[in-house]
RNA sequence: GGACGCGUAGCUCAGCGGGAGAGCAUUCGCUUCACACGCGAAGGGUCGCAGGUUCAAUCCCUGCCGCGUCCA
């Protein structure tokens, strides 16, 4: 006998590690393959509820097409998260008082971050399998394996032959706290309090126009200048400034085109260009031009072949030489624009200070301001590589799901920038480029390569230095299709499970993986990495807030899992992740779903106390009882409706079916409506139910099983089954198994019993009293219903008696049902008001609904129109509203009469 | 400014051309021999607003209002 309760926190480690050593989570050998890449978390994480979700829509995949008999993979593994990594163990350093990354030196300071990766790495790794996740952990990754580092150097070799792989000078998102390259999808923009300081640069040669203004009396007038004035929020950046631009189109400017300005500190001559970037409308319509410092400006410069002129060092601080007057060097740069405003006060060029609301950019790591830099780095030609990439999704060899997400990845990526792969770091893969004194590069999968080709280049031997930057992270993460399965080796993994079947992963990542996936797999597979892209939903607070450690308002899932048990929390994440809208969680949902668990543990707690143990052999289709052959039709509604929201990703409408099907229909009425024959002598009918219940739990634990792996995976084995629930196998569909006419006997049951409760709970009829029911006017196929069915009638009507008869006996409370009239004799419960006032409501409900399908049928164009079928169904609802009308009236008149 | 999405019962959401649904919450009644993490019953909605298409619109189209997210 089982216990009260399902204790998770007791089984759940226990059945997982009887999977795990099983070598259950492994693809078997044949078959057809199934197989999905984890979206590799960092290494450095924990897991959070965004990944409870993503995973577990990954393992109900994973598990169904696994019992589907296909030879199931799915590939876990973590990826190095360059800057972040970084940053965690340079952190530790500090707050141990060691000595930092530069005084240790790299090689020091990677051992030193491997170290940490052995101690603290696995983290979510172990944590992914509270969850139940049914990785194949013998197939675990992590970007920086030799494997998986080899194919990294590979596709940078290959596609700096290819010519996609470039070095240049660009602007890139610089981090000053990191002093790195960070990619633009690394940067977030936050409006922030700033000011507009507006200059007047004077203007040079002696040059004056006249600016139109407005008088003392608010007339348009004009006034003699001989300055311009721009405005800028950053005011330290007009030490680089190497041109100011007017609109070509701007009245005022016109003639001031092609002339010069002073610019002030510096006593620069820097041209005023025509250009269309400077908006007419915005302050005084003039710009500053720092071409280095700022990505439009960047632009214009190049339009108007200005000069570049850095200004800053690394940490963004203002250089320590020409061309920063000797009183600025080495300023930190908003101590610098303090300076700089300070001056421009004292000399008189700030016109107007004006406050504003802007965007700034920071970096979402390191949280400080960015800057515009100008340097040299390794570049992807992003652009040829997504030709092919767009094609794929728009040709259908991956589509995605749901389908809307397309256009933010077309958007991407037909808009789509060089992708700057180099960043200054230490902890990643070093790039395969080596350096000659000269300056020439190359690029070589191995050091020995690297010489050989400097050899081959100059005739002899020369040193060579090793780039000492390393790549992206998302670099080797757009690898992970292939890299993971062995690529470049030709392994019997690659040519099985290659491509995967479906990726699950979050939006905010289309850009920064999916995008760089789909463009690295078609270049050096051929082939597109997934058939479909699930995007899953984004987890909110109750409150529909994001969640966040500085909000305070996040859920930790192991807390919940704790609470509720894994199942719980993955039904949870499966019954709410409806496609297209994000998931507002809140515990008492996920409480509701440990209750439903907790219910079929006492199903099938009640299962063992009725003996309804497994017949071997037994065939569903052989049973005779309505009751039996409705409850297979049931199921086979089930299979079919859980087996293709599965297969479409509606993992909500799978939940649900699981949810109605075990809640409302098996527990709810087929165990009420059995109770009577496994309580009842009929030998033969009582055997079969047991071995018909037996069989439906067996299709619930196994339906369920994907979703809530635990709590079916513990019942399986303490119902008796011999093997493990994780590879047992799916159920057919069998459209045959639907018996009609069980439907229809076991629904006319169904409300039949539904309305004597409802009536006893209005009459206020006590639970203990019994009462006897009339039917009057019922056909032959009711009469023998009636008699079929009389045990499960009168228990649960909670009846004392149930007959046919055309007189009912007096003070009896009537009520359609079907084509005859029910009569419950609860005389003594009869509140005569009540009983009027219910009569009248139901003969006004039936009347609402005569007037309103009647309007219908009297408008020839509907008749004319409307399809046969609803024109019949609705004649249909017309006539069993007036049956059900007469048959109330008849009521109400004898209740009336009898006053 | 552009793109996408969302406004349906108190809350969270499903439905998306022909009878307004679920869970939670609320109210009432239940120690009914699996389950109080339960059982039975009930109340509660001009389906954001205004037009249009249609025999028929919560559902399709247009506009507006409100909210959210992403990208400039």
């Amino acid at each position: 006998m089982l216990e009260k309760n399902f204790d998770p926190a007791a089984v759940e480690p226990r059945l997982y590690k009887k999977w795990e050593d099983s070598g259950a989570f492994a693809p078997s050998d044949a078959g057809e393959t199934f197989s999905i890449v984890i979206p590799p978390p960092n290494v450095t994480g924990s897991l959070h509820i965004g990944h409870a979700l993503n995973n577990t829509l990954q393992d109900v995949l994973t598990r169904f097409e696994r019992m589907r008999g296909k030879a199931a993979l799915w590939l876990p593994g973590t990826d190095h998260a360059g800057i972040a990594t970084q940053m965690v163990v340079e952190r530790q350093l500090a707050a141990a008082g060691n000595e930092g990354r530069r005084e240790l030196g790299r090689d020091k300071f990677v051992a030193k971050v491997w170290e940490w990766k052995k101690e603290s790495g696995g983290t979510i790794v172990q944590q992914l399998r509270r969850l139940g996740a049914s990785c194949d952990w013998s197939r675990e990754r992590f970007t920086l394996d030799d494997g998986l580092s080899a194919a990294v150097r590979k596709v940078f070799v290959q596609l700096h032959k290819d010519g996609l792989m470039y070095r240049d000078k660009r602007l890139v998102n610089w981090d000053p706290q990191f002093q790195t390259a960070i990619s633009d999808l690394e940067v977030e923009q936050k409006e922030v309090d700033g000011h507009y300081w507006h200059f007047a640069y004077p203007l040079a040669d002696g040059v004056t126009y006249p600016f139109p203004i407005k008088d003392e009396e608010g007339n348009d007038t004009t006034e003699t200048r001989d300055y311009i004035v721009v405005a800028t929020t950053r005011p330290e950046t007009m030490l680089g400034d190497s041109g100011v631009a007017v609109h070509p189109d701007d009245e005022r400017y016109k003639d001031l085109v092609g002339k010069f300005v002073i610019l002030p500190i510096t006593g620069r001559r820097i041209p005023i260009v025509a250009d269309e970037y400077a908006d007419p409308a915005k302050g005084s319509g003039a710009v500053k031009i720092t071409p280095a410092h700022d990505f439009n400006d960047f632009m214009v410069g190049k339009r108007h072949d200005l000069e570049q002129i850095n200004i800053l060092d690394t940490q963004a601080n203002l250089l320590k030489f020409d061309p920063i007057p000797a009183e600025y060097q080495g300023m930190e740069r908003f101590a610098a624009r303090k300076a700089i405003i300070a001056r421009a006060e004292e000399e008189g060029w700030l016109k107007q200070i004006e406050k504003t609301k802007h965007m700034v950019p920071h970096g979402d790591r390191s949280g400080v301001v960015i800057e515009p830099f100008l340097t040299d780095q390794w570049y992807v030609n992003a652009g040829e590589l997504a030709k092919e990439a767009i094609a794929a999704v728009e040709d259908g060899r991956t589509v995605f799901e749901p389908k809307n997400w397309e256009k933010t990845y077309f958007e991407w990526m037909r808009n789509i920038e060089p992708w700057c792969v180099s960043r200054q770091l230490w902890w990643g893969h070093r790039i395969p480029a080596w350096y000659a004194e000269d300056g020439y590069i190359f690029v070589a999968e191995t050091e020995a390569d690297a010489h050989k080709q400097a050899e081959a280049h100059y005739g002899n031997k020369v040193a060579l230095k090793q780039d000492e930057d390393v790549l992206d992270t998302w670099f080797s993460s757009a690898l992970w299709p292939f890299s993971t399965m062995g690529w470049p080796e030709n392994t019997e993994d690659l040519a099985r499970f290659y491509p995967t079947h479906t990726l699950i992963t979050g939006f905010d990542i289309i850009f920064f993986w999916v995008a760089r996936m789909m463009m690295m797999g078609l270049h050096f597979t051929g082939k597109a990495p997934f058939k479909r892209v699930f995007i899953n939903a984004l987890v909110r607070d109750d409150k529909g807030q994001k969640m966040s450690k500085s909000k305070g308002n996040v859920m930790d899932p192991l807390v919940l899992i704790d609470e509720f048990g894994a199942d719980a929390l993955r039904f949870t994440m499966t019954a709410m992740s409806g496609q297209g809208r994000d998931i507002k969680l809140a515990k008492p949902r996920i409480e509701g779903y440990r209750n439903f668990s907790t219910k079929l543990w006492n199903a099938t707690r009640f299962t063992q106390m009725n003996e309804c143990a497994r017949v071997d052999g037994f065939d569903p289709a052989t049973a005779k009882l309505t009751l039996s052959r409705w409850i297979r039709g049931e199921v086979q509604k089930t299979v079919a409706a859980i087996t293709e929201a599965l297969e479409a990703c509606a993992f909500d409408d799978a939940a649900n079916a699981l949810y109605k099907f075990i809640w409302n229909v098996f527990c709810d009425w087929y165990l009420e409506l059995a109770k009577p024959i496994l309580n009842g002598d009929d030998q033969a009918a009582k055997a079969e139910i047991r071995a018909m219940t037996a069989w439906v739990l067996d299709q619930a634990m196994i339906l369920l099983h994907p979703v809530m792996p635990f709590i079916t995976e513990e019942l399986w084995d303490k119902t008796g089954h011999k093997d493990m629930l994780i590879t047992h196998s799916w159920p057919k569909s069998d459209a045959g198994a639907i018996d009609a006419e069980a439907d229809e006997e076991i629904n006319w049951l169904i409300d039949l019993i539904s309305e004597i409760r409802s009536i006893r709970s209005e009459m206020n009829v006590p639970g203990s009293a019994r009462a006897p029911l009339t039917l009057s006017g019922a056909s032959d196929v009711t009469r023998k219903r009636l008699d079929t069915h009389e045990d499960l009638i009168l228990f649960l009507g909670r009846l004392s008696g149930v007959d046919v008869s055309e007189t009912a006996a007096a003070g009896s409370v009537p009520f359609v049902a079907g084509e005859a009239t029910a009569h419950l004799a609860i005389a003594e419960f009869i509140d005569i008001k009540a009983e009027e006032a219910r009569l009248t409501k139901g003969i006004a409900d039936f009347d609402k609904t005569i007037d309103g399908v009647r309007r219908k049928l009297d408008n020839p164009e509907f008749v004319r129109k409307a399809p046969d079928e609803v024109i019949a169904e609705n004649r249909e609802r017309l006539e069993d509203a007036q049956n059900g009308k007469v048959k109330l009236s008849a009521a109400l008149e004898r209740l009336r009469a009898a006053q």
